[in-house]
DNA sequence: TGCTGAATTGATGGAATCATCATATCAATT
DNA sequence: AATTGATATGATGATTCCATCAATTCAGCA
């Protein structure tokens, strides 16, 4: 089953994407793919910490939505990100949550320095 | 439950947002924010063809994750985009989006301009 | 106050996802 | 061919998510 397929509506395609980076792992997984460009399930395994089968999974769930592809070289299996625009895309996703916690901590900020109004309530 | 907090950890924020994101009619409505910067649930009803309670549903989401903010004037609740990076987010999705998928295109295309090597399978 | 329109909430059933465990495959080695 | 190490698949229960329907809240108006 191919996720990415041009072929279906367009808020469909981008929903699918967004529902694969929708797990904590997957983004890890996928940073570290970022990162490295290419990682057996085993420096995985040592990099997140999870259980062999959960981490399978994980990967299965981004092999179907088209984010990675694999490839065996005698036991061993690689991963890669599809397409390095998905590398872009969580870089793009990183900064513009910074931005975001940011704002919200000079939000915060602000609002804490603010001169405390009696009974505002 | 406030979903976009900076005290979690960062890939669990990320991995939220991205579930935010993670549905058609969430994108649809997401979209709509971001070209028209502000919009009641009326007009929504009106451009998706949701049911009320349906659409109610996926802005309840939207708004526990943090990705929109409402507002009621009079009888009408208007929402907006909690954040303008949110649809600066969703524009660099579309922009990927539409490289991967004209790449996919120009790689189909390619392929198949290549000559037919007899039994080459 | 009671009615109406706008929007949300609650309840429900069904589907999808997550995490764990056991089992299976696949390739290299003995 | 039997064993081992690496990875994947299948089965299961728990949880979350989706869609529909009914019931509720809220503001304005008769």
């Amino acid at each position: 089953m191919v996720v990415l397929d041009e072929r279906r509506p367009l808020y469909e395609i981008k929903a699918n994407l967004f529902k694969g980076l929708a797990h904590p792992y997957r983004i890890r997984v996928l940073e570290i793919l970022s990162a490295a460009d290419e990682a057996s399930v085993a420096d995985m395994l040592a990099e997140t910490g999870l259980e062999a089968s959960h981490l399978s999974q994980h990967l299965s769930v981004l092999r179907r939505y088209g984010l990675v592809v694999s490839e065996r070289r005698a036991s061993v299996v690689y991963y890669r990100l599809a397409l390095p625009q998905i590398a872009e895309l969580l870089r793009v996703a990183r900064v513009l949550l910074g931005e975001i916690l940011t704002d919200a901590d000079s939000q915060r900020e602000l609002v804490n320095s603010l001169p405390t109004i009696p009974d505002a309530r």
